[in-house]
DNA sequence: ATTAATGGAGAGTAGTACTATCTATTGAGG
DNA sequence: CCTCAATAGATAGTACTACTCTCCATTAAT
């Protein structure tokens, strides 16, 4: 157990505490108190922390998806999971009406085949819901370019699932790189942002 | 104050403890147990809302972020200002040189000009040295097409902003854009992500 | 034989974001 | 004028999350 607490980086009482959690499977026990953990109980520290520091969700959300995933056979069944994960809770109530005709343009405008009423498409209506309550009906009106750079994202995504060949590689590679992917594009928006407000300065080259 | 709780939807003691945080500017006294609060209060509470609701800034991040863009009086400084909230704190150690090396790569194939060493950037070899680390190297190969979704979408946030007249209003664009455009995209690409999926799954039209 | 680590369990801690209670006013209605 | 609810201000308490510490009996390593 030192030896998995020294190459996940984690202390031996936080190994411990997860394995109280239900987080990390139990070591193959050789007595009463002894056990040993191999190259999967690694991977599977390394996706707890992934998934608590990238990502943000709590250790009974990364226990569900983990029991999630774990159960699931399909990639598709996984990215599913792992997307209900990133949306988080969303209140049950009515959604806002306009948000969701310019959020049904948008979409029809692009052809997307989507599940409606699905986590992400309640957390897109509030999204855009958000942005017509503060007032930034510019960004509103712009819904199709966004949506537009969002279908090249997920299509890339997809591709970059479909390379891997063991199923189980898979679904470890939906979920994570669903999870890493993200900062990965905040922060390439960001960089972007900084180029054209440069332009924008008249720092252009 | 009653008033105000009843407009904002938080309780008295909620915007009281916001006062005492500094998240919220004292009303107008019109007496020693009685102040006046305005539009210029309600529109506050709002945005403190939404950097702790949607962006999930800790409420001292969002003090940090107030205070910035109030002193600011340019829209790139406030954007910069909201940048590096938005990427939360790096550690300041070493940074990726392999990760680093393929970011430089991508940036230049875009003809980017961004700040290296500015959080933005940093937490961009951090994103890329994470996905290496966790064997996601088929994503890194592709960090030139998310970089050219990545830079519509600045390119799009920058127009969306220069549309707006005073600047004050563009500051609050900026701040309120950036934290709420986030959650915009991340749903646009699982709804990407979902259209995708029932491709490759055959429920093509 | 001694020392150090292990598994297991419970209690304790630090940080965040409120929420409740108290006090001394004070404004408004009857 | 009197009462009563509301207010500003301050302090203490609460709920939750994510650990961290301490203890124990047991056992592996030297």
């Amino acid at each position: 157990m030192a030896e998995l607490a020294r190459r996940s980086d984690l202390s031996v009482a936080t190994i411990k505490y997860y394995l109280r959690e239900g987080l990390l499977q139990p070591g193959r026990r050789t007595s009463v108190n002894q056990a040993v953990y191999d190259a999967a109980h690694l991977e599977r520290l390394r996706l707890v922390r992934a998934l608590a520091k990238v990502a943000r969700l709590p250790l009974h959300k990364i226990r569900e998806v983990i029991q999630a995933v774990s159960v699931e056979s399909s990639v598709l069944g996984a990215m599913a999971v792992t997307q209900d994960a990133l949306v988080g809770d969303i209140e049950t109530g009515a959604l806002d009406k306009t948000a969701d005709e310019a959020l049904t343009r948008a979409i029809e405008e692009r052809g997307w085949r989507c599940e409606p009423g699905s986590p992400a498409h309640r957390a897109a209506i509030r999204a855009v819901a958000e942005l017509q309550a503060e007032g930034l009906g510019a960004l509103v009106d712009r819904l199709d370019d966004y949506a537009q750079a969002a279908d090249s994202i997920g299509r890339i995504d997809l591709e970059v699932v479909s390379v891997v060949d063991s199923l189980e590689a898979m679904i470890r590679g939906v979920v994570l790189g669903s999870v890493l992917r993200r900062p990965l594009l905040d922060t390439f928006v960001l960089l972007a942002q900084q180029h054209y407000a440069n332009e924008l300065h008249g720092n252009a080259p």
